[in-house]
DNA sequence: AATACACCTTTACGCAACGGTAAGGTCAAT
DNA sequence: ATTGACCTTACCGTTGCGTAAAGGTGTATT
């Protein structure tokens, strides 16, 4: 069976504008052009669109999904599983503001009363996932489960400006820490600047900030060879030097 | 209790720029600005936003949302009824899709079979509530059921793109159809394009398309007082004159 | 009083994901 | 040959912000 563009926005329920414009960067494209210089698409296109939709309806990007789709190791059947659970999640969320406009009209009844924070439940996104995975359960047991779900509750009540902030702040450490590297010198100013990013970064996380638990978090990222090999991934002896650069800005050595 | 943009935006996760974005549009003012410029939300601002935030989750573009909440006549409490209900068929459609992924897993699985029309259930947006509208139960009860069903089904099975074709298309008779009204010769060639548009109109609901049932239709607009109204809503005689121009047209008279 | 950091303001460019349109070629039915 | 529906490419417009620059304000600290 082959579609001409028409037949296939049919078949979708998109656009001819939309397969034209995934053609156009590269997303999915036709089969074969035939004579006339028509898109003719088959069941591979037909296969590959719905994993497109899948993506785009859990609010995916077009770039990244491009980079997902042409990967020569893309697993579709495993790529279905995961939009799943996705799918699962987001009917998880939309039951939660179901939840919330629910209890909002029970509110414009008079029959509860309802927190300003409670109004917003459900809009935001959830974004503990990405904690987790970065810390894992292993910083649970190190470090006690307090400190880590304090943690994840702070990252819970983030804007998605201020976890992009995180993000970026992230990002600006790693290109601080890698030009201060060159120095070799922990007490440069940029080594030192490096440090200072670090403790706002934590302070996204961390109830509390203090010169001891920032060194000590310094400490562990050599002790533990996870982290070691997370800091020395493109240049070796970067976690060491982060430590050090840690320890002369709070001002202790453990 | 008073919030600044930072504080509402964290409250309500949301940015801080899509806080002024929507003082400038006018769809979310600050109870006042302070005075050094600062804008100052209070509590009907959060209720507001909160609103906002449901019809942004329901895909309702700002200028439609705008229009709503600033309305004198804005009922919130019905507005939350309006929602929930909304939230619920969204649900419903996220939970054909989940069913669409489970039917593609077992399809890669080799345990059943699944038409190409079956992989994209659910990503098509449901336009079946404005055709029952347009119409009602009472064409129904007047062409018989398999008429409008099978117009239903046709919907069903439109493209948005289609669907706002059909609309542009409504649009265009009514504006095509005020000018010819004004030479007063239903056999002009305005008035024959005006029948000729409806035409192409109906090809979007009608399975097969006829002079005699085009005639008979046209006719139904002069005899039945609710169509009459409906094309005399802006000037009186205009379905008695798309009947003439259809006749006409269709070569055809009753 | 000075300093530093986090907050605030306005202005303005950039972006993603198309929608919509123009100009013109092709297909298929009449 | 004609007509209407389809196809092509190219390009401007839209929405809802993200991001950044330049500069003012608030508050805690020294």
């Amino acid at each position: 069976m082959e579609y001409t563009i028409q037949k296939l926005a049919s078949l979708a329920g998109v656009s001819t504008r939309t397969l034209r414009y995934y053609d156009e960067i590269g997303i999915l494209k036709p089969a074969r052009i035939n004579s006339s210089g028509y898109r003719i698409y088959g069941q591979a296109e037909v296969n590959r669109l719905q994993q497109i939709l899948f993506y785009r309806e859990l609010g995916v990007g077009l770039d990244s999904i491009k980079d997902i789709v042409t990967a020569p190791t893309f697993d579709g059947a495993k790529a279905l599983r995961e939009h799943r659970e996705k799918l699962l999640e987001k009917k998880e969320q939309l039951d939660l503001l179901i939840a919330n406009v629910d209890k909002t009209i029970a509110l414009t009844e008079g029959r509860i009363t309802m927190s300003n924070k409670e109004k917003f439940e459900g809009f935001k996104k959830k974004m503990i996932e990405d904690n987790e995975k970065k810390y894992g359960k292993e910083i649970r047991e190190k470090y006690g489960k307090d400190t880590v779900e304090a943690s994840n509750a702070k990252v819970m009540n983030m804007t998605q400006e201020q976890y992009e902030e995180v993000t970026a702040l992230a990002e600006q450490i790693h290109t601080t820490l890698a030009e201060a590297f060159k120095t070799g010198d922990p007490a440069d100013e940029l080594a030192q600047k490096a440090a200072h990013l670090h403790k706002q970064w934590l302070s996204y996380y961390w109830k509390e900030y203090s010169e001891e638990a920032h060194a000590g978090l310094a400490q562990m990222y050599v002790d533990d060879e996870r982290f070691t090999a997370y800091y020395d991934k493109k240049q070796p002896g970067t976690a060491i030097f982060l430590r050090d650069a840690i320890h002369v800005y709070t001002g202790l050595k453990n």
